[in-house]
Parts: structure tokens; sequence; C-alpha cells
DNA sequence: TCAAAAAGTAAAGAAAACTTTACATTTGTT
DNA sequence: AACAAATGTAAAGTTTTCTTTACTTTTTGA
């Protein structure tokens, strides 16, 4: 699973720090997603999807082995 | 978080069943997140939406509590 | 009505998401 | 170069997702 959070960072120029805040999740769990650590819960995708003002879809990207 | 699967389910004819073996996951588990138990992965939302042909937002509603 | 299919439920355990704390590295600015 | 802000990483622990097994209830249709 890909992901496009970096880039929708910086189209809004939001540290990972300040989305976390935003989502009011840890910064950790927003570097760990952005890095591909893990893929967030449904509840938290939707709550980036809706910050970035876009689609899910639009930041988190199935592959092949999902 | 409210979901519409049964409605979309019911849009395409599917049974629980027979939505499990599309999306790679054990009817018990479409049981619980249609009947609200919990929300799914990301990717098993990702996932609904192909199937349904529709959007992530458009099946998984978030709420205040969530 | 009677049988089969579909849906509901529950419990125990595995796997993944997420937190907290803490520290290291990189990047940007002066 | 030096300092601060931002990012990266790691480990231990909690919560949530999801599986398997198994049984009950509801719905459907011949």
């Amino acid at each position: 699973m890909k992901n496009t959070i970096k880039v929708e960072r910086a189209k809004k120029d939001i540290t990972q720090a300040g989305l976390a805040e935003q989502l009011g999740v840890s910064r950790q769990t927003i570097n760990a997603i952005e890095k591909g650590k893990f893929v967030p819960s449904t509840a938290l995708a939707l709550k980036m999807a809706r910050f970035f003002e876009c689609k899910v879809e639009d930041i988190f990207l199935l592959e092949e082995e999902d």
C-alpha cells in the first residue's frame, strides 16, 4: 500500500507534527504511516482525506500484495 | 462510523458470503462490519469501494465519536 | 410447511494499528 | 559552523481488527 501523504502535506504546507495535531494522533503515527510502516485505520484515512480535501483513494493506493 | 454495505450489497445482489469470497475475508468479518461491530482496515475498505464501484467515503461515514 | 440458504452471534486467539517515551539524524537558517 | 525545527527510528505495551469454529435464528422458495 502506497500513500501520497508527504505530497499532500507539502501542498498544505504542514509538518508531520501539525498534521498529527489536526487529526488527533501522535506525530510518530503520522511518520510511521507516511514511511509505509503501517496503514492507518479507515477512520484515520477518512479524516486525512477530509483534511486534504480529497478522496481516500487519492491518498492510499492498493497494490498487488494488499 | 456508519456504513452502507447492506445497501451496496443489495444493489449488486450479492450475499455476505459471496462478498467475503470476493474480498478474501471470512463471512463473519463481513457480517461484523455490516453490523457495525468494527470498522475494516483501510485496505479492506478500499477493496470494498473498488468492488462496489464507488468511493470509500460513499460506504463509510465518519461520525462525531470517530 | 419444510428444507436450505442466508444472516446473526459468541468466544478465544492472532495480527495489525496505534501510543508513549526516548533518542538519533537530517534539514533549514542565521 | 551552530542552533533549532523537522524528521526518522526503536521498543514495549494497549487497543482494535480479523480469523476460526461453532451454534442459533431468520429469510426464502419449492
